[in-house]
DNA sequence: GTCTATACTTCGATAGAC
DNA sequence: GTCTATCGAAGTATAGAC
């Protein structure tokens, strides 16, 4: 049975203050940190006012995920419009902060049944879109002058887990102060963009 | 002042009892669900055990972490003795449970300074194992018959990155249930391995 | 919509008996 | 080496006043 309590609603200003405490705590101290005492301290607000705009705190962090990822998909939408879509995505995906609440929310997804399926169907939408995009671009640039056309096959999608791959996995150790062979695999990746979309404009 | 409380010898047998239920919970609920009442449980001991031999969960963690990094130091060294060192490398790196504890260890870390600059440390040590077992490879294999040498520059450094990136990204996101190109990013990887050190055996 | 007040649970940690 | 007993802090969540 569906509980009887009263919920705010989902266009309401505290419930977006709420939110945005719930994501700096998750940013800055993981998502161990986001407990409704904190969220309401930085909110400045009561913590029976959190349990108000979400019942249970899973909710909180389904909601906090449902609005970043909206959001993120209507960027990486606009970056993949842009005429350098590729060299967009990967300025994308390499925004730091992006990456940090992506491996926390995976981290979160590992023990909360509920938070990972819609992870897992988010980062779907976030691959399908690249591929799209990547796709129009192949098909666009045949007989392109980047191209070298050294017979080495490197299908699409293994680029895109490629790029996926070395951004995350760049951010996640320079956030430990690891910097060895990061300079060269990022030139490997840009090396490609290059053959693929001619250099960075 | 350090407290004066008595601490646990660490050849015990029970300490090591607790640092595998701490284990088997990190695994299973992420490191959030490892709390000294749940190891004591798993360990069907008194929680107050837990803090005889670890004063704080800190140290818990710390423990643990030391305990694993040792060990996988040990088995990455016998891997890259091996005859086919970085077939045996792939093969280690892509151990599922491997991973997942390095995901998890790496988000404790975001809110936990004293392990962040531990794990920091053996992540290190990993890479530089690595680096000096391909460097070696390469050397050894100079002139050798797998060498495509067709002049693409794709720096020793480069390619440990690259294969520790794909590793991960692709257990994370299995983890998820995706599966979209990694068969093909997987491939990437093996052509390389082929061409630096032959077909595996 | 926001608050006070509160119930209940779990947590980390310690003192001291055995 | 292990336990009982206990403290205080923090967690989630709810009822009901304003």
């Amino acid at each position: 049975m569906a509980s009887e309590r009263r919920i705010g609603g989902e266009d309401s200003k505290s419930r977006a203050v709420l939110l945005d405490a719930a994501l700096s705590l998750m940013l800055d101290g993981g998502y161990a940190a986001v407990s409704s005492r904190r969220v309401a301290a930085i909110a400045d607000v009561r913590p029976a006012l959190v349990h108000y705009y979400f019942r249970t705190m899973d909710d909180l962090f389904l909601a906090l995920l449902r609005r970043g990822a909206e959001h993120n998909l209507e960027r990486q939408a606009a970056a993949l419009a842009s005429d350098q879509p590729l060299w967009a995505l990967w300025d994308f995906s390499n925004e730091p902060a992006g990456t940090a609440l992506y491996m926390e929310f995976a981290a979160l997804a590992n023990h909360r049944k509920a938070i990972r399926a819609e992870i897992a169907a988010y980062a779907e939408r976030f691959r399908q879109q690249q591929l799209d995009a990547l796709s129009a671009v192949l098909a666009a640039g045949e007989g392109d002058p980047h191209g070298d056309d050294d017979g080495e096959e490197l299908s699409p999608v293994a680029f895109l887990v490629l790029m996926t791959a070395v951004s995350r996995t760049v951010a996640m150790e320079e956030g430990l102060g690891m910097s060895q062979g990061h300079p060269e695999a990022w030139a490997l990746i840009e090396r490609r963009l290059i053959e693929l979309e001619g250099p960075r404009r």
